[in-house]
DNA sequence: TCGCTGTATTCCTTGACGGCAATATGCAGC
DNA sequence: GCTGCATATTGCCGTCAAGGAATACAGCGA
């Protein structure tokens, strides 16, 4: 099964989502801003629709690509719990930030 | 490079995080919850050490893990213009419910 | 120093995914 | 029905990460 998490992880897919938000997309006009082959941004566009994070609006041969954003809403629901460790107050960042003394690697 | 959300794709990797928003555990004790080898608990642990989201607090032989929530945050601010959509008014995500009669696949 | 417990690392194999090139499909105009 | 354009699909290859088993390492107690 494909998570929202495993479709957002790959960086092609979120650019394609972040240019989705100013405004529904041609393929054609994607792969240009991209910068990758045709081939590769469908692929990717048929990843987001299966994850329901964009659909297909076909006029004539082309079909125009707009956001649902339905699945991130489910994101932001599992990060909704740990928000409060850094919005509860500061004092929590702050206690969290004196404590990166000594990181490893 | 190796992204949170890259980090967060794997489920139990998550879990680890759900857990470690209770309180703090030692590596013995996530193994268990999580029904994994020791081996495969340290190795995603390594993962989420070095993408900032725990730390590890040694006190003798044993490793308290312990929740970093900073690249949470980052995530957080990632999906934050996205937020409007569903939350701005719930026509938004009406208009979004309502087109929803022919999924592909 | 030795043995035990807790945790980390290494090695290996396997499966999944991205990118590319080639090809197929759908739709419009003539 | 043929041509052409926009998009989708397929096949192949290289890479990379996850899982398991075996092993190494660290710190404590005796």
């Amino acid at each position: 099964m494909t998570t929202t998490f495993d479709v957002l992880a790959e960086p092609a897919r979120r650019r394609i989502l972040d240019l989705l938000l100013e405004r529904p997309r041609l393929v054609g006009e994607l792969t240009e801003q991209l910068g990758l082959t045709q081939p590769g941004t469908s692929k990717h566009l048929r990843v987001l629709r299966e994850a329901g994070l964009v659909r297909a609006r076909p006029e004539a041969q082309r079909r125009w690509y707009e956001l649902r954003p339905e699945p991130l809403a489910e994101i932001d629901a599992w990060l909704a719990p740990y928000r409060r460790l850094w919005t509860d107050s500061l004092d929590a960042l702050e206690r969290h930030l004196d404590t990166m003394e000594d990181d490893e690697e």
